[in-house]
DNA sequence: AGAGGTGCGAAACATATGTTTCGTACCTTT
DNA sequence: AAAGGTACGAAACATATGTTTCGCACCTCT
């Protein structure tokens, strides 16, 4: 487990100890490491020219207990961010202390939670970041859905943004007034909606009034094929992957966050004069606490 | 190149009109493209949630031969993207130096949002973790406090705590009545609050009449010193460094989303069972859309 | 020369995999 | 109410996979 320094580093060390038939296997997994993590083991031992018994001699070999192992191990370090969590966190659970279980948890939670927020900032989200915040600036108002657990997203969202500027609407009718805020919606605007499986009806209903309306939907969501990223203009597909019942929304707040951060730093000395003024007429109001 | 349309983009676009349990499937494959690169199709089936019979009925539904060229597409896709990584990287620094700098600037962001959730797992906070859930599960009452940036954690913690337990109060106060909920609190019950600097006003007034009645304070903030966590029965210190003007409540958010995983966790059965009940009800009132 | 040891591949083994088949449950439509 | 049709999961199927066993060939060392 915690052992596992690097198996290549292992292989290249041991190589001139090992028989010629195994170096024969060594050198090939040593120059196709790829092939380890995608093909089978025999599949392996075929295009290394070796039976497979001597590859599964390999692994014992050099102290590896079975070909998943081995396998698991290319299998992450091809995958530059390791996935193999789940499984981990399944076998993390057969523990018996309770301490030592919720420990675990907790350590399978932050793993996981990082896994999140790191997917959110692939290369792929990054530019269709770049490119929400460009929509964003162009539209003359700015509505923010979520409902549910995805309220939390949207609401850090529209507080920020509101602190420096004012054409933004959080949509959250309380007291049965969802949907009024929307009067007036047309394709000048955008709506920033956000929502993962269970998909809230009222959250979907706004998006399909939207685009009724020729308004282009921003969906911040758990997948391609979510009723609220059906013919977005962007969508950003955040993982929400969890341990318990519930999805996760960190890496979903956290993209909020930074769109936020990225409009104000595009938006230059003027974004920053507006937020001075926001505080100081929070200030006024008396909001805060002074130190 | 010719015949390889993408096959993501197949799957998207036909999504519709495929049947449920297909969707089921492709919607798993749309979310965890590297599971078909490297788990079996039996395995990513059992992921799924899916018969075997289904992925392959997918196949053939979306004109594909046999699942192993789905997943030597899959396999390439996996090698091909650190390349592009790569190549992306070139072409932005070259051509567009406004892009360049948006990206640098969120990479920053990922690298701190990414240290701020990982700083919240760390033993000394695991531990409290676990001393807060003791604390939650022997109170009469759990009072949830956030006021400002600080409200979409104490809302995410309300709202998944409600569906397992009916002794949570989210203290948000419409139209100028927070505060009413606490009437009533006392010594057997607990507040939650959370907050970082600016201290919202609403929010240590909260936490100073809990005291006021003896009402044990588990605080989630920014500072050992700050005004929240002052006689705190357990502080949950996180950070919130961010790159913009506003604090980050990633790793607040993701605690309090860890403290229902542990209390659930730690509810055993029971806790699942209440969690059933609170969707049903949720089905009654139609809350979500059906799949 | 023979005993003991090592390296090796063929084959055997149990299990897992991808695919097909088949019966049933649930729809419309008449 | 009956007929036709689709969706679906359980099971059956042949094949592939990872691992172990077995016996042979080739070494050394006395």
């Amino acid at each position: 487990m915690g052992l596992q320094t690097d198996l290549r580093e292992k292989l290249i060390s041991d190589y001139a100890k090992l028989s010629p038939q195994m170096q024969k296997a060594a050198r090939y997994i040593l120059d196709h490491p790829n092939d380890v993590a995608l093909r089978s083991m025999r599949a392996l031992a075929r295009a290394a020219n070796v039976p497979p018994s001597t590859v599964t001699r390999l692994m014992t070999a050099i102290g590896v207990e079975t070909w998943q192992d081995f396998r698991d191990h290319y299998q992450t370090r091809l995958l530059d961010q390791p996935a193999s969590y789940a499984r981990r966190a399944r076998e993390t659970q057969k523990t018996d202390n309770d301490v030592d279980r919720d420990q675990h948890l907790l350590e399978s939670i932050c793993r996981t939670e990082i896994d999140n927020v790191s997917d959110a900032y692939s290369p792929d989200l990054v530019s269709r970041m770049i490119a929400t915040c460009e929509a964003i600036e162009n539209a003359r108002q700015v509505f923010i859905v979520g409902r549910g657990a995805a309220y939390p997203a949207a609401f850090q969202f529209a507080y920020a943004y509101r602190l420096f500027c004012d054409n933004g609407v959080l949509v959250d009718g309380h007291s049965g007034t969802f949907g009024d805020e929307l009067r007036g919606i047309g394709r000048r605007d955008i709506m920033i909606a956000v929502g993962a499986k269970p998909y809230i009806r009222d959250t979907v209903r706004a998006v399909e009034f939207a685009h009724s309306q020729h308004c282009p939907v921003i969906a911040v969501t758990d997948s391609d094929v979510s009723p609220i990223a059906t013919d977005a203009h962007s969508k950003l597909v955040v993982r929400d992957t969890s341990q318990s019942f519930f999805q996760s929304f960190t890496a979903a707040l956290s993209v909020m966050q930074a769109l936020v951060a990225l409009l104000v730093a595009r938006g230059g000395p003027k974004a920053l004069q507006r937020i001075a003024a926001a505080e100081e007429q929070l200030a006024v109001f008396d909001t805060y606490l002074e130190d």
